[in-house]
DNA sequence: ATGTTC
């Protein structure tokens, strides 16, 4: 695939057959010199071909080949004339990340840093197929898809800040339960509160430093301070959703007559019975999900609580900001000098507003949307700042993590005849996990150098660097 | 990512 250098961290690929917009990915000329992802490129150029899309299809550094739409990809289509699709949001809809800061430091967890890394492993579901943090009715799943994180505080499961600092306010007001499907309902009726498998985690980290001292200052970071970083998503509830809107989005493109270069791209008109039915569910999912990462907040404060012996004012656990990195949302966006109605799909990418959007907290405002990155469990994470460059460039948009560079198979190759857990312990990180293979398939060497990532996209200006964290215990499915 | 191939 031909890549053409259009400033020094961004690549064109340019408008050939029947792309509509060119492809367009932000990377640092170091990260493009080492990019060996022909597949997720193509994916790209498949993206750009779909109706109604604008300006280009995008992608980020730690873009890696998905499910039709390339992981770290942005991609933007206009209201009345563009389509929706599945593929472009991910089966893990709303997966995303939540970060609390504390008033304690490093040095009052080392000591007890075993004891809670252990607790925290007892008192939170992991791995597939976990259930059993809360109880669940129907009526109440209802409730959940309807209401996201509210409904979690309304039991008493979190603080109304919380809401407050959870992107969208932890709701989609598009939700509409009645669309989503039994056996989906099923599903998501015993996994609330559960953190699932995979890349997901919960992370007890430490501030390790400082890059914006005005925008550290807005989120409450400080050097030293101990965090609270969670990654999951909307379990199977939303594997079930992406997976029934697949059936019947492939049904439906047939009646389109649309040529798709890859049908793992069926999609519909979003103003249409098929795109609106899907965007009413995946909205409940993204609900679901927002739900899920409340609780396991609350998980968190109890388990620090009880650990510690100390009261939630002592503990000071408070939210900083919880984003999602598979989502399709309805935005205006400038394009062309003219404000549109846009439907912008992240998919492994996260929302990177601007200083002064309305969207963004009011304690934050004046600094831009907090972003939170999570890296492998070996080395850093890193929380960012929107920026106008990525309302102008990305549709508001930045990348979402490290990105794989080995397959799950590969990195249990790789792992063979070694302890990673030792490895980790011996950088003085505890890592518990349930998964056979969860840890080999997660090891460090399996993702790309977050470092490299974040600088690509500080370097592009759609995102600014505020502070890194480096992790202390880390739980995992 | 996923009751990891209803």
């Amino acid at each position: 695939m031909k890549l053409n250098p259009i400033s020094p961290f961004c690549y064109e690929i340019p408008r050939t057959g029947d792309m509509r917009v060119p492809g367009r990915i932000f990377m640092s000329r170091r990260m493009a010199a080492g990019l060996s992802e022909e597949e997720a490129l193509k994916q790209v150029a498949n993206v750009a071909t779909l109706p109604g899309i604008l300006t280009a299809a995008m992608a980020m550094p730690d873009m890696h080949w998905g499910y039709g739409f390339p992981i770290g990809g942005v991609a933007a289509f206009d209201w009345k004339t563009g389509v929706i699709s599945p593929g472009g949001v991910g089966y893990d809809i709303n997966c995303g990340v939540r970060l609390a800061a504390t008033g304690l430091e490093e040095k009052d967890i080392r000591p007890v840093a075993e004891r809670l890394v252990t607790a925290l492993f007892q008192n939170i579901p992991t791995g597939v197929g976990s259930t059993g943090s809360v109880k669940l009715s129907v009526k109440d799943e209802l409730k959940v898809l309807k209401q996201g994180g509210a409904w979690a505080v309304r039991q008493g499961l979190g603080d109304a800040v919380d809401v407050e600092r959870t992107e969208d306010g932890g709701c989609m007001a598009e939700a509409d339960p009645s669309v989503v499907s039994q056996r989906a309902l099923e599903r998501g009726l015993k996994q609330l509160g559960t953190l699932g498998s995979g890349n997901h985690f919960l992370e007890v980290g430490v501030v390790d430093e400082i890059f914006d001292e005005d925008a550290a200052r807005a989120f409450g970071l400080f050097e030293n301070q101990i965090t609270v970083l969670l990654h999951t998503g909307s379990r199977g509830l939303g594997y079930q959703v992406c997976d029934d809107s697949l059936a019947f989005m492939n049904k439906h493109v047939k009646t389109l007559g649309i040529r798709l270069p890859d049908r793992q791209l069926a999609c519909a008109m979003i103003r249409s019975p098929e795109g609106e039915r899907y965007f009413a569910a995946m909205a409940c999912a993204a609900n679901y999900a927002w739900a899920n990462r409340q609780i396991l907040l609350h998980r968190a404060r109890e388990t620090f609580q009880q650990v510690l012996g100390i009261g939630p004012r002592d503990l000071d656990m408070h939210q900083v900001y919880d984003i999602c990195h598979n989502i399709a949302k309805r935005e205006t966006h400038i394009v062309d000098g003219n404000p549109r109605d846009v439907c912008v799909h992240r998919k492994g990418a996260t929302r990177a507003f601007a200083p002064g959007h309305a969207a963004v907290p009011a304690a934050y405002r004046h600094v831009g949307q907090p972003i939170l990155i999570p890296g492998d469990m070996g080395t850093a994470s890193y929380v960012l700042a929107g920026t106008q460059k990525a309302m102008e460039e990305s549709f508001g948009s930045t990348c979402h993590g490290a990105g794989r560079v080995l397959s799950r198979k590969a990195a249990k190759k790789q792992s063979k005849g070694r302890a990673i857990h030792r490895e980790l312990a011996d950088k003085g990180i505890l890592v518990k996990w349930s998964g056979r293979s969860t840890l080999a398939e997660e090891m460090p060497d399996a993702y790309k150098d977050i470092d490299q990532v974040v600088e690509s996209v500080h370097g592009a200006g759609i995102s600014k660097k505020v502070a890194r964290l480096r992790p202390i215990c880390v739980i995992k499915g």
